[in-house]
This record gives structure tokens, sequence and C-alpha cells, in this order.
RNA sequence: GGACGGGUGCCCGAGUGGUUAAAGGGGACCGGCUGUAAACCGGUUGGCUACGCCUACGGUGGUUCGAAUCCAUCCCCGUCCA
């Protein structure tokens, strides 16, 4: 592991944030001798981030907490753009009123990791050395979106070399696949430079990082900033995080998985990392929680079954960083209750019914399909043909069975589960 | 504007008049084994008021007893030409 001066960089590393660094001396030796501003930019495409998300959150992170100054910088307009980074085809474009209000959902869940001065965290590293430094929000619509064209080309585009655009991954892929790729998102990459050059200018900003499928788009914004203004700025890159059978991460039945409580309860979160493969079990802790190392490399030492208690810190570190102590408590306490006292816990996800529901009949079918743990009620009696649903831990064998008061628990609940792991209580009301 | 090729289920991709809700693969999910893991093995993968009905192969209209398959037209994509 490269040794680098700065706590900043040396925190990175040993966790295993880096993929690539341009320049990695000179920005070390900034960090060293002043308050580093960096930022990275985050796409209002969905009302949600989803973990993809939480690794380049976690890099602001530990900028902050290292004694720097980061900037989560909103896309508001380059997501009028689209990124076609990654992507074999473009997507299709987001209204406006979509992405203002994806943009506003998605803005709270940074409080929950950075301090913008509004008192919310107050976390003391002991590598702190320097006061905490408020984050930053912007947002690029505050620029972008009022460039008059023709002054922006002679500015900034006079400064990109189309032979050079077209030989950056992002553009090649495209080609050689022979998928579109529009004007409009051949000039992403031209906007997420002038970003940057935009935020050195506001901010002092000389880092911009993210993940390693920007590097080309960051480069970019590097290179504008020497020609427009003659800036040193630098590129940090973190590494694609697939899970050592080679997926890719936060994919799920429920689809991907959101950081906003609303979308994925705290309780499907927890899980989510309590499934963890055994060989992510270290790098995750390293990535995703901000235990010690020393803690991480001594629960990296379980092995076999044991190794599920590295699983539930993980689980429930993670789901403190987003959704805070108290949830995260509480529903690691779920799981226990459910998965391995064997008894009923009442804070299992569940979904209210009506007593006269329950006083003429409730189809399982339908109420598998209300409890959400199926799609269809094809779907339903087709696992019901598997024999992968259960009515309080039994299997339903009858896909006409109806669920009545007779079913209830002594605690007034239906637990209904799909499979072995996915339970939802029914409530009468 | 012209020529040629193409648009099939979550994705890729077969299929050129009927037995096709559509081969095959991938992905995903469930089950078994286990440790709420991986690997492996098995199953499932359009909807519904369900032994029947409905919707589906870019859109619309047509030919036919019958169309993803044939015809017309429109839209979209790619390659080349202007």
């Amino acid at each position: 592991m490269s040794a680098y001066k700065s706590d900043f960089l040396q925190v990175l590393a040993d966790r295993g944030f880096i993929h690539q660094v341009s320049e990695p001396e000179a920005l070390d030796a900034l960090a060293v001798s002043g308050r580093l501003t960096a930022y990275i930019g985050f796409d209002c495409t969905a009302p949600s981030l989803h973990i993809g998300s939480l690794l380049p959150i976690m890099m602001l992170y530990w900028l902050q907490q290292t004694g720097h100054r980061p900037i989560a910088l909103m896309g508001g307009g380059t997501t009028r753009v689209g990124d076609p980074s990654g992507k074999d085809e473009s997507r299709r474009l987001l209204t406006d009123d979509d992405i203002d209000a994806n943009l506003s959902s998605i803005k709270r869940v940074f409080s929950q990791f950075l301090d913008f001065g509004d008192g919310f965290r107050n976390d003391i590293m002991p590598f702190n050395r320097r006061p905490m430094a408020k984050a930053i929000m912007a947002n690029n619509a505050d620029w972008l979106n009022h460039l008059s064209y023709v002054d922006f080309l002679r500015d900034v585009g006079r400064h990109f070399s189309i032979n050079r655009m077209l030989s950056f991954d992002s553009v090649k892929l495209r080609l050689e696949r022979q998928q579109e790729l529009s004007f409009l998102e051949f000039n992403y990459m031209v906007l997420q430079a002038y970003d940057f050059v935009e935020l050195h200018k506001r901010f002092g900003c000389v880092l911009q990082m993210g993940g390693s499928d920007q590097w080309g788009n960051i480069v970019n914004g590097i290179e504008l900033g020497r020609r427009m203004v003659g800036a040193k700025l630098f590129a940090l890159t973190s590494p694609l995080i697939t899970t050592s059978s080679g997926a890719k991460m936060g994919k799920t039945a429920a689809g991907a998985i959101w950081l906003n409580a609303d979308m994925l309860s705290p309780y499907d979160y927890w899980q989510y990392w309590r499934n963890t493969e055994d060989g992510d079990v270290a790098r995750f802790l390293k990535l995703f929680t901000v235990l010690p190392l020393d803690e991480i490399s001594r629960l990296a030492t379980l092995r076999g079954h044991e190794i599920n208690e590295a699983k539930k810190v993980l689980a429930t570190e993670a789901t403190r960083l987003l959704h805070g102590d108290w949830l995260a408590n509480e529903v690691a306490r779920t799981a226990r209750r459910t998965f391995e006292e064997g008894v009923l816990a009442e804070n299992l996800p569940s979904v209210d019914v009506f007593w006269t529901e329950l006083n003429q009949g409730l189809g399982v079918l339908h109420a598998f399909v209300r409890a959400r743990l199926v799609p269809t009620t094809s779907e339903a009696r087709r696992r019901i043909r598997d024999g992968s649903l259960f009515v309080n831990d039994i299997v339903v064998a009858d896909e006409g069975m109806m669920l009545t008061q007779r079913n209830l628990m002594p605690q007034d609940v239906i637990k209904l589960s799909f499979g072995r792991k996915r339970h939802v209580l029914l409530k009468p009301r």
C-alpha cells in the first residue's frame, strides 16, 4: 500500500477507495499543506440515489473528516443532457419537472454523511487536526442553464478537440457498437469539464472525484482548467465495485438498493448488507463503514459461520450511517428475532388490511400481492406451486386459501413470507 | 433526399403463414445443500375474476379460415451515397 503523507489520501488508500489519481505526489503535498476543496457530481436521474452512489459519498465523507471541504454537486443542469458514459443507449430525456423533483428528493441523503453547517453531524475523528470545514451543496443548473451558446463555444468549445473526444471510451464504445450517440450527449463531457472549472472559480475546488468510468470526463476538466484559467487541478477515481462473484452491486428482487428510506426500508437495507458474500465482507467494511481498520482486520479473520458476525456488524454499521443509530439497532433486533430466535418480530415490514376483509376472507394470492412480496397474482400462483410462499411459517398448499381471523397470531398479525428470507406482516385495522 | 440492412419477451437472440405465450443463452427469482454466504444441483421467468379468457413480436391499416411471419403506409435506428 502506497504511503501518502496526507491523512486524506492515506485513509482513502487504506480503505480501498482509490483506483487512479492524477499526480498523486503533488496532490498529497497539497493536502498536507492546506485545506483542499473537492467535488463529486451526482446526476438526478432517479428520485433517490442508490448504493452505487454510496462509494462517492463516502469519499466526500472522508474528505471532510480529514479536514477538507467537500462539494456535493447536484447535476440539475447535466441531467438535462444525460451522461453517455458506460451506457449502451441513450436514456430517454427527463423532463425538467422530473429533474427538479429528483433533485430535491436526493439532496436529503447528503446531510446524513456531510456537515453542511446545519449542526446535524458532529463527528470527531482522531486525525482531524483542522476544524471541520462546512460542506457545500451546489447545483450546476445555476451556471449551465444560462449559458449563451456561441459565447460558450468560443470560450470553452475551442479548447476541445473532436479528434481526442472521439477517442474517449464513453464515445468510442457507442461508435464501435454502432449505437447512436446524439450530439446532445456528446456534449456531456464538455459540460462536466466546464463544471470543474466553474467550481474552481467559485470555490477554489482543485479535485474532482468519481467512479472509474468518470476518468475521461475528469481529465477533460483538468485540461480545460489549465487552458482557460491556468489552474492546477486533480483527478481521483474509485474502482468499480463488484461482488466477488462478479455481479454489479445493488441489484435485488425489488430492484435497486435505494438510499431513501421511502424507497427502501431500513430493514431491507440492513438485509442487503447482511447477505453480502463472504469474500466481500472485509472490503465492504472498509468502504461502507467507518469502523477503525484494526477492528475491521479483526472481523476479517472470522471464517465459516463466524463470518456472519462480521456481516451483522457490516449491516448495522452501514445502516447506522444512512439511517442513524436508533433505526440501525432496531432493524438489527428485528432481524435477530426473526432469523435467530425464530420468534415473531413486530417490526418487520407490514401492510395494513381491513378487519372487514379478514371477516370476509382475504384470498392468499391477493394477500401476497398486497404485501408486495410478489408483483402479480399469477406470480403468486407459480410460487405456491414452487412451495415458496408461507403463511405464519407454514407453506401454502392451496392457491384458493382464504385468510381470516383464524390465521391471526397472538400478536394480531398474519406473517406472510416469500422464501426463507422475505417477510411481511399483515396488520388488520 | 436516395440505396441497403434492421426494430421480437428484463437483456441478447432464433423464428419468414398454422401444433408459437414464441427456441436458445444471459440475468433475475424460488427450492435443495449450507452459515440469511459462494459454488453446485433442480425449478420458475406475460396478465386475469384461471382447466377458460385477454394482451403480446416498432405504430396503423389490409390479405387470409389463420400473421411475429405476406402487402401498404408511418415512425425509429444503423451503414453508405447526396
